[in-house]
DNA sequence: CGAAACAACGAAAACGGTTTCGTGTTGATA
DNA sequence: TATCAACACGAAACCGTTTTCGTTGTTTCG
């Protein structure tokens, strides 16, 4: 601008307004500006507009893990709507710790966003610290939470229904006639394993069917242990498995198919996340689909609307999706 | 600052000084501005700070999709590096769009990051079209690209070899007595289909075994196309089948598996990415490690480097990492 | 004791824009 | 002809920091 003004013998305001096309500058005057400027391929620099807006257009997005097809998708979500309102997108990964969660979040909250996204890492749940979303959410920063949640932070929040997912799920093996069903998910403090294991024992409760047994293996961590899992397995003769994660889903499918186990015909399987696992599977599995790009796009929404909306009235929302179960071959029609 | 400095009766200079522990500042003055700091939780502004600086200590990644394995371990990889080197990572997808490549680019070019890390979007190869990244070359914004590169931009490049990636893999198919091999690729306007075509060639043009037949299915798009596929799998009963992504080797393997073939007895498979879908698959898939995450750390480390250097010097290079087949069930060992 | 050296600090410019509030020129109106 | 809008533009403050270059007041030394 500096220089476009002193080629056209103007000063930098009107180089600045006639740019933003003012009303105050003269057509003729603007013309010749903007001429200059597309000739000498003149680009506003952000940091600058930043700077005096207040304003980045860059939202912040962490999560635990990116390869993980539910974030992934969402993230894809939230790309794609922040991307048609102007934003970009700035991911941090806190890899289930708590410390990176924390030193990320204060690396973004110094200005560099307008308003954070995130999902909890697991370490945070254990935790159950969360000083550092309240100490961001006090600054004023909007912040919407995904997923993996707390009731401990006041703000805007997006789930899916993970106990009706289950519930679901777990009324389709039902409804099949299975009698000995068996849950396999991770540690309760996770705020979904939590709920989907309710969803799990209600849909039992409700059957209200005495015949029907039970079983829940809590896996200590994210990932596979095969030996809890195949002594489980090979200690309960079930005739239907609900996991809470694909590899799970997967991993028991293929024990249970080595033991001679016929899917679906002997024991069926449904598995939450609707990734590529569940979709190439064989069989295929059926899954709880938790439309994770559609969650993006809606935490995207409410963020932007919250860092655009004037008003500093503190309502915060919490939006729930419902989950879709994804009919396949690892259960009978 | 502008509060700390009236707080304490002393100029903003000061204050910034006491607080970068500048020796022109007094011990005790230093002590005070240090302790009101943490008192009313000061933190710089970063956009400020970028501003003077002229460094954001943001890099900007395009990909095409990041819903996709390899992807997204090549992100995890960038987002660690940069990380320790206190740079964050700023997302942008460009869908596979020549458009929205150039939309991505110009947003971030305007002063928002340091530099770019990339991989092309099919639709730019399709196009052969880099005037987007001379451009950002030309600007002196450092530029890394990852995978699908092309030759028409001067910059640091990092990719896999995939010409020996698919030779060693036919190279293990004909070691093992397959006669009958088939490739399955996309089109060659993509950098990495056409290495990975030419590998399979050499391969086995090196056996000198005339009794060998290659055959090649170039599918249209990145999606599936069955009838495309179980046309040429019917059509020709090959014994070895290289696909060049995992999805395209678990749809054959399922595909001749419902022929009825045994694998990896009648058939040998082997892919490419060694994703999820490898290791769970059933038979689990040999497959053609990419290293996502050693190429992603590689990349930023490549980019971090030329940010932070101070010569000038137009000196690139380009990296080739070596594939690695990781031999599992699909393949006779 | 005067000059030089030094320690401790402040004023101001700079980064690249935006925006408010003048100000000087016109032309129309009373 | 004096008055007043309207018009077109410029000066300067501002966003929050950094940094250069003074400017003080105090030592130190010859």
């Amino acid at each position: 601008m500096k220089h476009i003004a002193k080629e056209l013998d103007v000063s930098i305001s009107t180089v600045s307004k006639a740019l933003k096309n003012s009303e105050e500058i003269s057509r003729d005057t603007k013309e010749k500006v903007q001429a200059f400027a597309k000739l000498y391929n003149y680009k506003p620099n952000n940091i600058a507009i930043s700077l005096k807006n207040k304003r980045t257009k860059n939202i912040g997005v962490i999560i635990p893990d990116i390869v993980h097809h539910f974030f992934t998708t969402v993230i894809r979500g939230i790309e794609k709507f922040a991307n048609t309102k102007g934003y970009n997108v700035i991911v941090c990964l806190s890899d289930e710790s708590f410390d990176k969660e924390v030193i990320n979040m204060e690396m973004l909250a110094n200005g560099s966003i307008d308003g954070f996204i995130m999902s909890l890492s697991s370490d945070t749940q254990l935790k159950n610290d969360y000083n550092h979303l309240k100490e961001v959410t006090e600054q004023g920063i909007p912040l919407v939470l995904f997923d993996r949640i707390t009731n401990e932070v006041e703000c805007d929040k997006i789930i899916i229904d993970d106990q009706l997912g289950a519930y679901v799920a777990t009324k389709k093996l039902l409804d099949q006639g299975r009698k000995k069903i068996a849950l396999i998910t991770t540690q309760d403090y996770l705020s979904v394993s939590k709920a989907r294991t309710e969803g799990f024992l209600k849909a039992i409760a409700d059957s209200e069917d005495n015949a029907v047994e039970k079983l829940i293996l809590k896996m200590p961590s994210m990932g596979m242990d095969e030996s809890l899992f195949t002594t489980f397995l090979d200690g309960n003769d079930v005739d239907a498995v609900l996991c809470v994660n694909e590899i799970f889903a997967i991993s028991a499918m293929r024990y249970l198919k080595l033991k001679g186990k016929r899917i679906p015909e002997d024991v069926s399987c449904i598995g939450f996340t609707d990734g590529l696992l569940s979709k190439y599977a064989n069989p295929s599995l059926t899954a709880i689909a938790q439309h994770g790009d559609e969650m993006g796009k809606m935490a995207a929404e409410m963020l932007i609307e919250k860092i655009e909306s004037e008003n500093e009235e503190e309502t915060y929302i919490t939006k729930i999706l419902e989950p879709t179960l994804i009919e396949r071959d690892s259960t009978i029609n």
